[in-house]
DNA sequence: GGGATTTTGCGAATGGTTCGCAAATGAGGT
DNA sequence: ACCTCATTTGCGAACCATTCGCAAAATCCC
């Protein structure tokens, strides 16, 4: 059942690494241009099957840029909130709100709409960027 | 300034209408499919040109689906609004709220967050789907 | 350390989207 | 209607991100 095995690697750990410490959307490319920045050699390739990994546990949120780039970022979509990204600088603050969930609500009685989901993105400049 | 011409092709015609008659997010290749089960033969370059168009002119809407896939729906993104989604059938039905906004103004006094935007999707299931 | 299994890297394949250029089409004047 | 000329189209090649197949390398467990 599951995952058959989960072997501890180097190429993963480097990966992990370069997701914990960035608070904003990665595109794969990213990833592996931050991995050479550090010296570590991985291929491309691992990059993605790591990522298909992590989406497959749940660690990450995966999001469609734009422009259709497929980004990644370390962020349990399990338990649910939003995101407000900095048009800047692309740091992203989690957002978590009762009000939503109200409104939502509401909706559900005006239109004839079982509503089941939604997602949200708020877009501004964070603190740092003001 | 803006665009040198403006004409009136069969093609872009065509595309329009597929558009006008589909109340949900079509990819190029849809649209183009669509094209040829109407027997108007338009190449796939045409269908991407002139979403283009239509684009930079703000008459679609462009949404990047989950696996990165660009959709577009004729939608104005102009007057500011968001999108009830049906799981099932993809039809798209405006949602506009007052609340939603009122909701991004508490968010901005809550986070040293300068808010300039949000999109927001519903998902869930239309009257006829349910 | 040895051996079975998983993971990696490479290069090739894929699928969506864009580009270059010659041929076709639309607009406007005659 | 016809001419002219700028715009648009179709085609095929090019491009870019992502996926795949397979042999070599790494990991785990005993």
């Amino acid at each position: 059942m599951g995952l058959r095995a989960d072997y501890v690697t180097r190429p993963r750990e480097w990966i992990a690494s370069i997701l914990a410490r960035e608070p904003r959307f990665l595109s794969a490319a990213q990833i592996h241009q931050g991995l050479e920045r550090d010296g570590a050699r991985v291929s491309l390739s691992t990059v993605y099957r790591t990522l298909d990994r992590l989406q497959a546990k749940g660690d990450i949120t995966v999001r469609p840029d734009a422009d259709g780039e497929v980004t990644y970022m370390l962020c349990e979509p399990r338990h649910h909130h939003h995101h407000a990204i900095c048009r800047t600088c692309g740091r992203v603050e989690d957002v978590d709100c009762a009000a939503m969930e109200q409104f939502a609500e509401s909706l559900r009685a005006h239109n004839g709409f079982e509503l089941d989901g939604h997602a949200i993105e708020f877009f501004g400049k964070c603190g740092a960027c003001r």
